[in-house]
RNA sequence: GCACCCGUAGCUCAGCCGGAUAGAGCAACCGCCUUCUAAGCGGUCGGUCGCAGGUUCAAGUCCUGCCGGGUGCACCA
């Protein structure tokens, strides 16, 4: 029995009560069935009674046992006791605890999907870093929740396009390529430009393909192009090496050549969004929650950067999209207001039609001393600097374990530790564990099968347990798009267990033991304990080994 | 000044859209290896959940105010 199946019971149970008279309430859409925290409280928790308990004008405890009584005649329910308050504490019976194990291994790979978002078509826009420099680590940290959510959201049943969105428009590039050109005069940067070692290597290359840059007619509209051609190229690289690919890189001047701006600024006007003022075109934002009004047209004829941002947006939602969902570092978080009222302002739904989720910094630390970088400086800490330190396995992990709402220090020392303190491979070696029991098993001709029921020490309850959990965590995961909960339940509710249950419970047998009848049924379980940690691991685009 | 995020054990962080004695890892201390990976496991120690009010049968979780830290507030992109 999954916590999906408990739930359904409870709800029968008071449905139950409702028809024998007993209670007079309307039966929750939903209930909430939680692991306690307490072992002594039993495998699962709910709370229900407490929650009908004052529309059904009766005293919580009362309330319960009445489901109580219904609850314990449903099928793999062992036994059902009221507690405290009013919960009640369900112990199952052994068989449909470890029902969970043939149920992930004929669900292999699929184990853990869901169809909670079936029919949803998101467009998700991450890292979206301008090809100024090598990608640095706040957008690194996007790449990896990104792709993370997107995997998610997928096994969510929803259909995910991965977007960058390539600034290839207006005056940072102005900036790069006025530094790349500085770079090959020999001059020192632009007081507005970019320094580092990366502009002068930049330089170096597209003088090595175009060494007659410096006499075009138009030396600096040489090096904008290639430049920038070679940094993006260079960018797409970096995180295709990290396991980030997208499905579609959209060019900003695309949006300004296609006509597509003044389509979208029509369409505004047309809704009577749109006014003019002191020479400049205005985006009327303030009565839809936004703090000030936009400048969409500058006074000197220029479109603003917000223009190209609304084009964008009617551009995915005439594509098909019906939600649109755009990761933004901390440093973007004074855009949610208008690009929600942009939103608005089209005549969509904020929040549905458009989602903002905005990461906080994070902070690389070795030797206890956060590492400080500069751009401008040139001291920028790459994806490729994280990967060389600590490998893409630690890289992504490390990224996506933490709540996105956070502001993270990574300690490079502690991810690249081949031992337990390093969450990725605690969690990696229980997934290895698993795969050498199995893979001995093999070796010695001993095959997983057998009796389920013999199934019944502590330690395989708790793992039972905790591989139930999986598909409610991929499910909750993805609606909160909050994929750092995959990896603490990988940790807290798989690995952790599986480490004790290897422990406590040995398989095979050593020098020449007997084979004794819990072998076939325990390979069982860490066939199915190496499938959640494969799924999981999966999702979060971190590799599960078989030999560490 | 305004907006957003954070403030939970010495440190790094969880806390399942309010629920039963607040959790994990690290650090400190004590245990467990003659054969399935000890690259591991068990135990002890450790918290007035920033502060003050409020809502509720029930608040770390919701509301208000304050304090502290981070980020951002352009006819820049």
């Amino acid at each position: 029995m999954t916590p999906a199946e408990l739930q359904d019971a409870v709800r029968v149970a008071v449905r139950a009560c409702v028809d024998n008279g007993s209670l007079s309430v309307s039966v929750p859409e939903t209930v909430v069935v939680e692991r306690p925290k307490v072992k002594e409280h039993g495998d699962y928790a709910t709370n229900v009674a407490l929650a009908l308990a004052k529309a059904a004008g009766k005293p919580p405890r009362d309330v319960a046992a009445l489901i109580a009584a219904e609850l314990g005649k449903a099928d793999g329910i062992d036994t059902v006791e009221v507690a405290g308050p009013g919960f009640l504490n369900v112990r199952l019976a052994g068989e449909a605890l470890a029902s969970v194990v043939p149920a992930v291994i004929a669900a292999g790979s699929s184990f853990g999907t869901n169809d909670r978002a079936a029919g949803q078509s998101i467009n998700l826009e991450f890292v979206s870093a301008n090809p100024t420099g090598p990608i640095h680590i706040g957008g690194v940290r996007w790449a990896a929740v990104g792709d993370a959510l997107a995997r998610l959201l997928q096994a969510s049943g929803a259909k995910v396009t991965r977007e960058y969105y390539f600034n290839d428009h207006g005056s940072q590039i102005d900036r790069f390529a006025r530094s790349l050109l500085a770079s090959a005069k020999g001059e020192p940067a632009p007081e507005d430009g970019y320094g580092g070692d990366y502009i002068h290597e930049i330089t170096a290359r597209v003088l090595a393909e175009h060494p007659d840059a410096l006499s075009a007619e138009d030396p600096q509209e040489v090096f904008r192009q290639h430049g920038v051609d070679l940094m993006f190229a260079e960018i797409k690289q970096a995180l295709h090496d990290f396991g980030v690919d997208f499905d579609v890189y959209f060019h900003e001047n695309s949006l300004h050549e296609s006509g597509a701006v003044e389509r979208a600024l029509e369409r505004l006007r047309n809704l009577g969004r749109i006014y003019e003022k002191d020479g400049a075109v205005w985006l009327r934002t303030t009565d839809l929650g936004d703090d000030k009004d936009r400048v969409v047209i500058k006074s000197d004829g220029d479109p603003a950067y917000i223009s190209g941002d609304l084009a964008y947006y009617l551009d995915k939602r005439e594509r098909g999209f019906d939600r649109v969902v755009i990761m933004l570092g901390a440093d973007h978080s004074g855009y949610v207001g208008r690009l929600m009222a942009m939103c608005a302002a089209f005549g969509d739904e904020p929040g549905v039609n458009l989602e903002i989720l905005i990461g906080q910094l994070v902070n690389l630390v070795r030797d206890g001393e956060p590492m400080r970088m500069s751009k401008r400086a040139g001291t920028v800490i790459s994806l490729e600097d994280l990967v060389e330190a600590v490998g893409v396995d630690a890289g992504r992990y490390a990224l996506v374990r933490s709540s996105a709402d956070s502001q993270i220090d990574i300690d490079l020392d502690l991810w690249a530790r081949r031992t337990s303190d390093n969450p990725v491979f605690y969690v990696q070696y229980a997934a290895t564990r698993a795969a050498s029991v199995l893979r001995n098993a093999r070796d010695l001709g001993i095959a997983p099968g057998g009796d389920l029921g013999l199934l019944t020490h502590p330690r395989e309850n708790e793992l039972l347990l905790g591989l139930a959990e999986f598909p409610r965590v991929v499910a909750q995961a993805a609606e909160l798009r909050e994929p750092h909960r995959v990896a603490r339940y990988l940790e807290e509710q798989v690995a952790k267990s599986a480490q004790r249950f290897w422990d406590d419970c040995q398989v095979l047998p050593k020098g020449d033991e007997e084979v004794l009848p819990t072998a076939g049924p325990r390979l069982l379980l860490w066939q199915a304990t190496r499938i959640v940690l494969e799924n999981g691991l999966g999702l979060l685009g971190v590799s599960a080994p078989e030999r560490m």
